[in-house]
DNA sequence: ACATAAACGAGACGGTACGTCTCGTCTTTTG
DNA sequence: CAAAAGACGAGACGTACCGTCTCGTTTATGT
C-alpha cells in the first residue's frame, strides 16, 4: 500500500443517458476512498459505494471480485510526500520513525490493517503486515545503508533487523495506546550509542 | 493471551437476581474458540456462537459488547502452564520470548491482525491487543526484575521498555510470516552484550 | 374479500431495473393462507411466511408494510366466482348475500376479528375492513342499480346505505356466532315489504 | 367486558407462608391500565407492566396466565355511566346509540376487540363480539321493551334483531371510519316511520 | 418467639421474531 | 447487446419479549 497509481479514466459531464464505463470506474474508487475516510474499512459495504457512486452494483462486482479488491486499489496512491533526509544519522532516522508513527496513528491506518487481515484470511500468502510497512522499512534501510557505507555504523549490523526491531516496537506501542517518544530515543541509544548523558533507559 | 476474565463477576452491584451461569459463559468462550479454529476472525458470527454454544444471542450480548470483545477474550483465555525458570537470566529471556511466539504462532496470527485492526477502527479506549500480550509482558518483567535484583542487568534497565522492545519485534515479525529465531538472539545481545563470540547480527 | 391489488405494479417511478416476481407474490399470498388456516393471525409471523413461500424476507417487507396489510391482501385474495343473477330481486339479494355470508364463515371470523383489532388500533386511514367487503358492497350496489332503474325499489332508497345496513348486520351477526338465515329474511322485508305472510320477526 | 370482576381469592390453599400482597396486585392493575391507554393492547407486555408497577415479572405470571387474563381484569371495570332516558322512543333511541358509537370511537375499543379477538383464537366459544356489545344491546333491548308494552312498536318487532341491525351497522360504518349521522337517523325511520317530511334515504 | 414456607424483587436463562442491512446473483429494461 | 437498475434468496445484525428458572429477602402466620 503507499505505492503505484493504477487507473483510471476521466471525468465529465453527468447528463443524461448511460455512463461511459471510464466514467463509472472513478466515481467508484472515488466513493470508495470517501466511504473509508467517513466510517473506516470495516463498515464500508459494496452497496454504499455502489450508491454513493451512483452506479449499479453489478457495475462494481464487474471490475472487483471484492471488497478488499476494490479498497486495494482505491488506496493504492495515497502516498505521502517521502520525509528529506539531512545525511545526520540520528536526526534521519529520527525522522523517519516519526513518519512510521505518524502513519500508524492516521486514519488510514485502521483500514490498512483491516485490508491486511482480510488478505491475509483469504490465504494470501503475499499479502501480510510487511506490505504496510514496506515503504517505512525501505526509508530505514536507505538511512542505515548511507550511514554503513560511510562506516558510521558498527559493524554486521543487520539492516533488515533494525528495521524489524524499530518497527515492531513502534507498532506495538501505537496499539498500546501509549505514547512512542521515548521508545524511539531508547531506540536509537541502543544503536548509535548514548550521545553524552545516561540513557533514560 | 493468558489470563483475566473481562466482563468480571458481577461484583459490587447491588442485584439480588439470579447469578451468571458459569456454565454458560465456559460454553461461549469454547464455542467461539472453535469457530475461529475453523473459520477464522471475519466469517465468526455472534449468532454462531450463540448457536454453537446452545444459548440464547441474549446471552453472550448480555457479557460481551461486540465480536471483538468476545473474541478478545475467547482467545486470552488460552492459557499455556507457565513456563519454569532456572535463573539463568539468559536462557529464561529466552524461554519467556519462545513462549510468545508459540502463542502468536498458534493458527492465531490471522485473527491476531483482523482484531487488531477492529480494535484501532472502533478506537476503544478500554480494550487493546495489549490485553493479549498482558501475560507475557509480565513474565519478561518478572525475570528482569529477578535479574535486576542481583545486580546482573545495567542500571536504569526500564523493564517497560525491554516488554514493548521484545513483544512488539517479536509481533511484527510473525505478522510479517518471517522466523523468529534470528531476532530473538538479537535480541537478547542488545540487552546482555554478545555471549563471547560475534552476534550473528 | 376478493378483489385489487394493494402494493401496485410500481407505476409512476423511473427505474429499468429487474420488475417484481410474480411467482414470489403469489406464493407469498399462498403462504400466508395457509399459516391462517392451521395458526391464525396472532401465531402468523412474516418469518414464517417468507419460509413457506421460500423466499427472503426482505421480499415480503418490500411490498406489504405490517403483517396486517399482508393479511388483509391474502384474505381478500381468495375469489369465488361471482354468483349468477336472475333478476329477480328478492332472490339476488339472497344470494349476495348468502355470499357474504359465506365469506364470512370461511373458518375467517377469528382472523376477521384479530385484523380489524390491528387495523384499528394503527389507525390508518387508508387500511380497513372494508377492503374485505368492497365486493360485497358492489354486488348489492349492482343489484340495487338494476331494481331502482326498473322502478322495484322505493324512490329515494340510498344503494350506500342499505349496503352498510346489510354487511354490518351479517357481520356483527357472525362475529357473534349466532345464525344469519332470520336475519336476511328480515333485512329483505325491511327493504321490500312482507310478501304476503306475516314476517317471522 | 365492561362488567364483571373476575380476579380470584385464591383460597382453598393450605400454607402457613406469605400471603399474596394486596399492593403488588391493585398496582399491577393500574400499571396494565395506563399502558392500554398509552400504547394500546397490542403493544402492552407482561414485561412493561412488571416494570411500570415495580414488580417482578413472576409475580405477575403467578396470578394471571396470559396477557389477555391480565387486561381483561384490568379493563373490567371500566363502565361508563349508563345514559338516562327520557320516555321519548324516537330520542332515547337516538341516546342509546350515540353511545354505542361513542364507545367504538373511543380508546377503549381496540382494546376491547383485540381482547375479544386474542380469546377467540385461543378456542374460547364463550368470548364473541357479543360480549362487547352486551351493555349496548342491553340498552336497546330496555328501550324498546319499555316502549312495547306501551304500543309505541309495530306488532312482531323481534328486539334482538332491531339490535342487531343496530349495533352491526354503526360498527361496520366505523370500521369504514365513515359518519354515523345519517345512519342513525335512517335506521330509525326504519323502525319508526319517517316524522314528517321524507327521509334523506 | 420463632421457625417455616410461600410470595416477593430481581434478573439471567434458552428461545423466537422483529425489521433492517448487506451479500452476491439473477432478471429486466434501455441507450 | 452490454451497462445499469434493482428485485431476489439468504442470512446476520442487535433488540424486545416470551415464559421459566434461580436467587436471596421479606413477611405473615401457626405452632
Amino acid at each position: 500500500v503507499r505505492g503505484q497509481a493504477i487507473p483510471s479514466g476521466g471525468e465529465g459531464g453527468a447528463g443524461s443517458g448511460r455512463r461511459r464505463s471510464a466514467e463509472s470506474h472513478a466515481a467508484i474508487l472515488a466513493a470508495a476512498r470517501e466511504i473509508l475516510d467517513e466510517v473506516g474499512y470495516f463498515r464500508l459495504t459494496i452497496e454504499g459505494v455502489a450508491a454513493r457512486a451512483r452506479v449499479g452494483k453489478t457495475t462494481v462486482y464487474r471490475w472487483w471480485s471484492s471488497k478488499s479488491a476494490l479498497v486495494l486499489e482505491a488506496v493504492a496512491d495515497q502516498q505521502p510526500a517521502p520525509a528529506a533526509l539531512t545525511g545526520d544519522l540520528r536526526a534521519d532516522l529520527r525522522t523517519v520513525m516519526d513518519a512510521t508513527v505518524g502513519m500508524l496513528r492516521s486514519d488510514l491506518a485502521p483500514t490498512l490493517m483491516a485490508l491486511t487481515a482480510d488478505l491475509m484470511h483469504d490465504g494470501d500468502d503475499e499479502m501480510h503486515a510487511t506490505h504496510l510497512f514496506h515503504t517505512d522499512g525501505e526509508a530505514i534501510g536507505a538511512v542505515l545503508d548511507r550511514a554503513g557505507s560511510s562506516g558510521a555504523l558498527p559493524a554486521g549490523t543487520d539492516s533488515r533487523l533494525v528495521q524489524d526491531i524499530y518497527i515492531g516496537t513502534l507498532l506495538f506501542r501505537v496499539l498500546s495506546n501509549r505514547s512512542t517518544d521515548d521508545v524511539i530515543e531508547t531506540l536509537l541509544n541502543l544503536l548509535l550509542g548514548t550521545p553524552e548523558r545516561p540513557p533514560p533507559a
